[in-house]
DNA sequence: ACAATAACTCAACGAGTATTGAGATATTGA
DNA sequence: TCAATATCTCAATACTCGTTGAGTTATTGT
């Protein structure tokens, strides 16, 4: 993750329906859903709409697609995620391991850590 | 951290200088800088330049502020951007832990977790 | 092949944003 | 109080972005 990456990343996180569209698509999973059903969840938003921002999303790297039959299925990367935050975060703590905590704690308490994982 | 907070302190992201300067003030930890330090490290912007993009960071929650003789310093929020990062990844892993491991663990690498944080 | 469904592409308009330069406010030391 | 330093405020400009609507491409079932 670079310095351009991460500017693309968050200009696509700055507009409220794709902000929404990657947390529901974080929320889904691996699975993913397909332009239709996120569209109605956005509000029934116009095809031309979803497009474009799925498209912007896509160019940014936070989401991935595939085409299944008809539908095209997008979900979130959340490998370009953690580098986001990874990028924002990095040298956080400079001999202050106390003012970083908190984040590491906010995202542990999304999932049990495993303590196996590895560390980039 | 509401949805409003979250596309605001994005938005605040997604501008070269805005993103420069916090990652900066995120390595300086606590003690800040002051905002004509901060101004020189940006390629010596101009002071209206460093007071718009700095009065945006602190608008957005990102950044604190106090003042110090003539000075003013600013520093990051690292509350804030800990709200930021579960905001975006909450719910991440509903039923695939995996998935969502490597954002923490590319958290976890910028200090050693103290395992008494506590988890908000 | 044809019609229906799903999603994408393109051009145009209106709204919001960053930069610049001049001027104003706050603090300090003599 | 005066000069110097540090930062903020404001108006004008050019630039970028989101939405819309019409048209296009890809896939499926009959």
């Amino acid at each position: 993750m670079d310095e351009k990456q991460a500017l693309d990343a968050f200009t696509a996180l700055s507009q409220e329906t794709r902000l929404r569209i990657v947390r529901l698509l974080v929320t889904a999973g691996p699975e993913g859903m397909s332009a239709g059903v996120i569209g109605e969840a956005m509000d029934g938003a116009s095809s031309s709409r979803m497009s474009f921002h799925l498209g912007h999303l896509e160019q940014a790297g936070l989401v991935e697609s595939r085409r299944e039959g008809r539908s095209i299925i997008y979900s979130a990367s959340l490998i370009a995620l953690s580098g986001l935050v990874e990028f924002l975060m990095r040298d956080c703590c400079q001999g202050h391991p106390e003012v970083c905590n908190p984040a590491v704690a906010a995202l542990s308490s999304c999932c049990e850590p495993q303590k196996g994982a590895s560390h980039a």
